[in-house]
DNA sequence: GCATCATTTTTTGCATACAAAATGCATTTG
DNA sequence: CAAATGCATTTTGTATGCAAAAAATGATGC
């Protein structure tokens, strides 16, 4: 059910002759490859919201053919990723505020899901490296490190959503997710609602030491509203400027 | 966000010389025609699980060169429908007991959520009209017509999906559901199971009508949970001379 | 008689070619 | 001068063809 992804791996072999040659052996199918990397893309924002996905560049720059590139595109469409418009190509999802609003709640509910079933379900060894993600992140706060507490807090939503042992839950929780990266990639959180952050962050800990699933579901559903909050203030604040450059 | 999609559509025209014309009028495109009667082989166990989808065979069937097909296969794959074998094509999803299990775990969230929201969204009118499938679904049931009950069950459970006022949700939904729906379609409950089903219809109608978010979150819950069981059930029965089928 | 290996056949994966639709532009016309 | 229409170009949608991989078949050796 799970599908794992990688890009080509670059193989060296040496021939008799010892000149280095450089095969490349395609680990997944070239589709699969190209959804991989049109993904990093879209939520990268090297393809911006509202913007066409042009069959022949995109082919060109991929180097592929256009047939594994629709292929790639139409299972984008079906993540949700990109819009398919008859006769007109796709383009990548341009997300109202309404539409940010419904996914951050569906996001929440199942992070609480994902939570309350963790609590439950966690093994000593998991949580105490959770706990100790817990503690870098800690670190990276008070260094003020936004990268570094972005990569540990992702870890550790991550690790949270494994400990509740639900794959579908997990696949779930991963494509609605998608549809958001994108937005977070260039969200910053004042000083003010990091430090919320960080507090609601210590109380996850605490509920999954007590194995409080209760206590946990609450945590991560506020914990889920507030970087709503973020997320749509920063929208509010960069949409003027933003959709002009979109439409250009 | 929604993707609406329709079977071509039979149009009729009269000319100067009044000799009936008939086009077909593609209302979407080929592939997503495709997908569409794909995810109906596929609920309706003409599709078997486990069963390989020959390419050849299915463009055949449909009147369809490969390229269309092979790029609907991706979408019902992206949904979680068919798995893909790299180099040996598609099958259909054939879930685990396991599967089921956590599948459905995801699904009483979704629901509950669901509920919740639409206790406190609801409109009069919407409650009204639920109300009066409600009715008929009982009658239904008291005439033991299993497929008007089914219809009518699923009308409810999407009307108040329709009710919580979040697309987001209904899509997500919608597909977690579509995986289950293969599984439904052969389901039949005992009359044990059916009366409790019953009885949780008539608490998700109250608590409706009093606005009671916390209610409706309860009843769904044991609601899915109970629905779990009964597929269960089935599974566990017909497991062994099904799986032989399959294979053949 | 069975297992293993080579060969043939089938099937998938990808690229290219062609058809249809849409877009952009220039010309024309009111 | 503006709107509309027709033409050219671009772009999407579908079909076909070819190559590579997997499956099936048959032959050979033990």
């Amino acid at each position: 059910m799970e599908n794992t992804e990688f890009d080509k791996v670059i193989f060296c072999i040496q021939n008799t002759f010892m000149t280095a040659e450089i095969i490349t052996i395609p680990r997944a199918t070239l589709h699969e490859q190209v959804a991989h990397r049109l993904r990093q893309m879209l939520v990268e924002n090297r393809i911006p919201p509202g913007a066409k996905l042009n069959e022949r560049e995109l082919s060109d720059e991929l180097n592929v053919s256009r047939t594994p590139l629709r292929e790639a595109i139409k299972m984008l469409a079906a993540e949700g990723l990109v819009e398919l418009l008859p006769n007109r190509g796709a383009i990548a999802v341009d997300l109202t505020e309404d539409d940010v609003l419904n996914t951050f709640e569906v996001m929440a509910g199942l992070e609480a899901q994902s939570g309350e079933l963790a609590a439950q379900r966690i093994t000593d060894a998991e949580l105490a490296e959770i706990k100790a993600m817990h503690y870098e992140m800690m670190a990276a706060y008070t260094r003020r490190d936004l990268p570094a507490y972005y990569r540990l807090n992702a870890a550790i939503h991550s690790a949270i959503n494994m400990a509740a042992k639900n794959p579908v839950l997990t696949l779930t929780y991963s494509q609605v997710n998608a549809r958001l990266q994108a937005l977070r990639f260039r969200s910053n959180q004042d000083g003010e609602k990091w430090k919320a952050a960080v507090k609601e962050h210590e109380q996850m800990i605490n509920a999954l030491t007590c194995r409080d699933a209760v206590a946990m579901r609450a945590v991560l559903m506020s914990h889920l509203i507030n970087k709503r909050d973020v997320v749509i203030e920063q929208i509010r604040a960069t949409t003027t400027t933003t959709t002009a450059n979109a439409k250009a």
